[in-house]
DNA sequence: CTGAAAGCGCTTACAG
DNA sequence: CTGAAAGCGCTTACAG
């Protein structure tokens, strides 16, 4: 950076602002900088620019497991999002893990390592909420059970999405509508299923179905999970006419199992999952589509949108306008969560029929 | 620091040397620095470090997509062993955008980043090959074509993959046997579908059969490119009697257009596929399993073991003898390219039968 | 085995 | 709009 300001004639101040599109350099001294750190093929130190300025440059974002598909989308899309705002990302696969978990949460200083945080359907206990918010860093949460306190969170709206995915099976005329769901060794907060389940309860309610909890198999949100859920289903004997499962992994478990068992889909038994998975389509499965790339594009957007704002200087910052605007209103006021709910849709392919009966 | 020095009774050089497990402080000091920064809740301050050590405690790993199979499951061993062993992991998605890929590669100033770097299936040009030379960072490929001068590569062996799955269908009694594999916009030196298809027209050959050109067609290594092939290979007329996809997620992209053709699998056109994904079993999907979180968690480890021998006190270093040493002699000299290749396996399931007039 | 001191390469009030 | 100077919080020769 001497070097820098050395051959542009001015001090190392103002090769720093200049750099960093400061708006307090006049034009031609920001040209000469500029053209003097081409020359010198120069890029700043990202340590020493840290230590000073306590930024870091850098969204840390932690997903349960990216090899699943909804991970794995929502990842690609903060990627991309982050890194044309010249962020890095730092990556936190919990699998499974919970000694990672605490970790993350909170040994690792993670307000020395990044200027924010994107938490992708990470279960949180009482606990972690306190110790996040010890943290006071600037955080979104995608599809999380537990609202962080000031934190936006993005999701979609679980139950409705379950309920439309049982009101389809209802109106092919199914009575007997089992759901696979759920991670019964969680006992943490993590919502997703309980939502999915209230909402797959809500649409038989409305149709005048009692729930039977016989139909009703908890397991882990895998294509294993589907597969064990439904061996454990038509163990039970009297099996279902259709399957609402929580998540297209699941559902293509669930389909393995049947086809095993000798059971035709849809024929036999119906399937629908939720998702819109990449394979989907391949496996003719019915879903509820949701947004993947979208949630993540748009937590990306919301936590870096504050965070540049600020980097600003505030006149200009001011003159911008919406720019540093918060996106949603409500969540300008710092303990408020504003959850930001994307929406699902319903996708009918070969995997739901009418029951035999019919 | 100050504060943990104070508290300890020593200096802040000795509390760094302490906390960092260098071997010149006496067992006493180190417990009495140890215990001082528990009770202080202390951490070090990455930034500080890194700018004062040179070190980042950082690793950066570039992946085409990290959506598809192989590079999930790579990502997801490799992010294990790197937080197991107390480094960050930097993620680089290329997303099929040519100017990440200029940006990750020069301008980024890795180094300054990073320790080291992680190239997974990562096409690089001869000038990129300059490029990262210049950048005199450690790194470690894992399936790529073009091999880096002195970084290991981890990989399978791709003819022998391809022999092998193309003489499963010859043994079945195929003669006519597609290939599709390849990217036909990839003028990239990335050579793992070159080598698939010469390890099909070897198995050809081998058994006496001449390659035929229009049952070897070039697409992208997705789930839709081998839809769009197979639509190609239908177009042609005359169909094969068996399809060796050079991925998986084509191998199904394939199989979804022969179904919507009304042909049926294997009962008119046999498929397999290569990797062994998590959906292979799903879709009862033949293939040539390749261990991909092994050769990401090798890759780790070939990528950390210098760097870590390297942070030891030398006289440690070799107390410890062979968590110093390289995993393969050769990988020690600096600029040899040393090939780890792991071995793949046939996994018969039901998309692969005789052909008919069998 | 330990400490004093320099230095890593920036950013940020502060003053002008 | 710009500069001089302090300081960010560590690590590393160097000396003992």
């Amino acid at each position: 950076m001497d070097d820098v300001a050395r051959l542009a004639g001015v001090s190392t101040a103002t090769v720093s602002r200049a750099l960093r599109g400061l708006p307090t350099v006049s034009t031609a001294t920001r040209e000469r900088v500029l053209a003097a750190a081409e020359q010198l093929d120069y890029a700043v130190s990202p340590s020493a620019s840290r230590l000073a300025g306590g930024r870091t440059g850098t969204i840390a974002v932690v997903v349960p497991r990216i090899t699943r598909w909804f991970f794995g989308t929502v990842v690609e899309a903060v990627e991309e999002f982050l890194h044309e705002a010249g962020y890095d990302l730092l990556l936190y696969n919990l699998g499974g893990r919970e000694q990672t978990r605490q970790r993350v949460l909170r040994t690792t200083n993670l307000p020395k390592r990044a200027d924010g945080v994107i938490l992708v359907a990470t279960p949180l206990r009482p606990t972690d909420l306190t110790a996040l918010a010890a943290l006071d860093l600037p955080g979104v949460t995608i599809s999380s059970g537990s609202a962080v306190p000031g934190w936006p969170c993005v999701r979609i709206d679980d139950v409705a999405t379950a309920r439309t995915a049982t009101r389809h099976l209802l109106d092919l005329g199914h009575r007997r509508i089992a759901h696979i769901s759920g991670d019964p060794d969680d006992e943490l907060a993590f919502t997703t299923h309980l939502d999915r389940r209230r909402g797959y309860q809500d649409a038989l309610h409305a149709a005048g179905v009692r729930p039977d909890p016989s139909l009703d198999v908890e397991s882990q949100f895998t294509i294993d999970g589907g597969a064990r859920a439904t061996e454990e289903l038509l163990r039970r004997g009297d099996p279902p006419t259709a399957i609402f499962a929580a998540s297209d992994e699941m559902a293509m478990g669930s389909i393995s199992t049947l086809r095993e068992a000798g059971l035709r889909v849809p024929q036999d038994v119906s399937v629908i999952g939720v998702d819109d998975h990449d394979l989907a389509g391949v496996l003719g499965l019915s879903t509820i589509a949701q947004p993947a790339a979208d949630q993540g594009r748009l937590a990306a957007r919301l936590l870096l949108d504050p965070l540049r704002a600020t980097t600003l200087d505030p006149l200009r910052a001011s003159v911008l306008g919406p720019l540093g605007a918060p996106l949603d209103p409500a969540a300008g006021d710092g303990t408020a969560t504003t959850s930001v709910i994307l929406p699902t849709r319903l996708v009918v392919r070969e995997s739901t029929a009418p029951p035999r009966a019919h």
